[in-house]
DNA sequence: TGGTCCAACATGTAGGGACCAGTTGACTGG
DNA sequence: CCAGTCAACTGGTCCCTACATGTTGGACCA
């Protein structure tokens, strides 16, 4: 049954989603306000709730608004946080302690993490990045990080077998107070140089679990492998909601910029 | 009407997606192969269209595979593009004209990009990262990057005022071919660092239509900020496709990897 | 042989209905 | 006054129908 004799070159559902989406970002529903339920927006649209929840489907996919069943839907609101990723770990700035606690201390949250390890035959892609072979056995130490509770990035990081050597407290459980980096350092290991490979996707379920996202947020994935002198000593690949983080790089002299951050 | 007696502790939809998720990744449907058709599923999960579409959306909200009217639903296929994001456009590594369309040809593929050029009022990000006044007037380059006829990429280059009236080719229609970097330091402005900012989201309509992307693929947006030795010289914001591109970082010393790359 | 047309597919859009499940606040009984 | 209950919301899931629109390949005619 239509009823619009003329102006219908979009189909309703998706002329439901730009208005929506209009009164969003105007500031008709501000950041952290509800929308209408679906039955007032069918009188309003003089639309089925199907074809009104098509329309809102359409702005949850893109990340605007959130569903809660017995709420009603809310939109979203971005609090994002900066990841200096060109001095993380990085030893001439010289700090205590892990990188991640110390940015989102500065920042004034509150950091929580959980730590796991396992040994693991090394999946292909890190295989790769350690130049060792597809399946041969690594230490991986994981780590869920939440920020005021939230959760807030995964993290796996692969370390060869010949380091573990070196290095046992790397199979160890529990967090290495003074940083693996500075821990590796002081075994001779100097990690003098990153390659890293960012990259974007939608999160698969276990990821869309643990990280506690619902549809239309991307994750981030940030893979870094670290060197030594003479070979890749170890592979971390973090994924992080991509509604909250944003990566940082600072490339060169950089003397000028130093009032604007 | 429910006709599952013990085993749903999930709805149907779901399990729908979710199988149909596991036979993708375990190469029952390869990249490229099309799905059995709605009904065919309908069929098969005892379900009816609306249920079975329910679970595909799923899918198609994480990427995994792209409905076409009247061909099915076919798996998608990742084909990445590195972008090298600490060489890019570094003064340190000589290169003819553009970075971009000497990465593209490196490859083996064949670069295609649009020019377009306007005077316009700074957006609030873009003011801050330049120093100036939100509102004031810049030079804005934009840039529709395709890579053999696939559009890639969008990039849109501020440049302050103050600037133009040392380098008025900046305004003027039309690539540069010997690089706006080496255009701008052959007048004095020598770019001796970069800020970068890397974000990504689900894409506005308006970039989906540029960059020509379906539901479940996020966009990169890369933001640079390049710096002289006193003062911000240019914010480039680019609009990535996710699925296509990957951005590579390398940082301090890597000459381990020499061989690896 | 070669081009046109059309039937038979595919998904896209839109409507209807029914019932389940989470949330809230007002009402009610102790 | 407090606690528990329940009605009235909210979105979640699932079914049915109908018709529009894009794609393909075979039938048919020139």
């Amino acid at each position: 049954m239509r009823h619009d004799g003329c102006m219908s070159q979009q189909p309703l559902y998706r002329r439901v989603a730009d208005i929506l989406r209009t009164e969003i970002s105007s500031g008709v529903f501000p950041p952290g306000a509800r929308l209408p339920s679906e039955r007032d927006l069918c009188d309003r649209f003089d639309a089925s709730r199907n074809t009104v929840r098509s329309g809102l489907n359409v702005l949850v996919g893109e990340g605007l608004i959130t569903p809660s069943q017995g709420l009603g839907y809310e939109v979203r609101s971005h609090e994002v946080f900066n990841l200096n990723a060109s001095r993380f770990e990085n030893l001439t700035f010289p700090q205590n302690g892990d990188a991640y606690n110390t940015d989102v201390t500065q920042a004034g949250r509150r950091p929580h993490q959980d730590f796991r390890v396992e040994m693991q035959p090394a999946r292909a892609e890190v295989a790769e990045q350690l130049g060792i072979s597809e399946g041969e056995t690594t230490v991986l130490r994981f780590c869920h990080r939440y920020v005021d509770g939230v959760p807030w990035s995964t993290q796996a990081t692969s370390y060869p077998m010949w380091l573990l050597e070196m290095a046992p407290r790397l199979a160890q459980p529990g967090d290495i107070d003074e940083g693996t980096t500075r821990y590796l350092a002081g075994l001779g290991v100097e990690q003098i140089g990153y390659h890293d490979d960012i990259s974007t996707r939608m999160p698969t379920p276990e990821e869309a679990r643990l990280l506690q996202i619902g549809a239309g947020i991307p994750v981030l994935i940030w893979r870094r492998t670290g060197y030594s002198a003479d070979k890749p000593v170890r592979c971390t690949i973090t994924t992080l909601r991509g509604d909250l983080n944003h990566m940082n790089y600072e490339i060169g002299d950089l003397v000028a910029r130093g009032d604007a951050q």
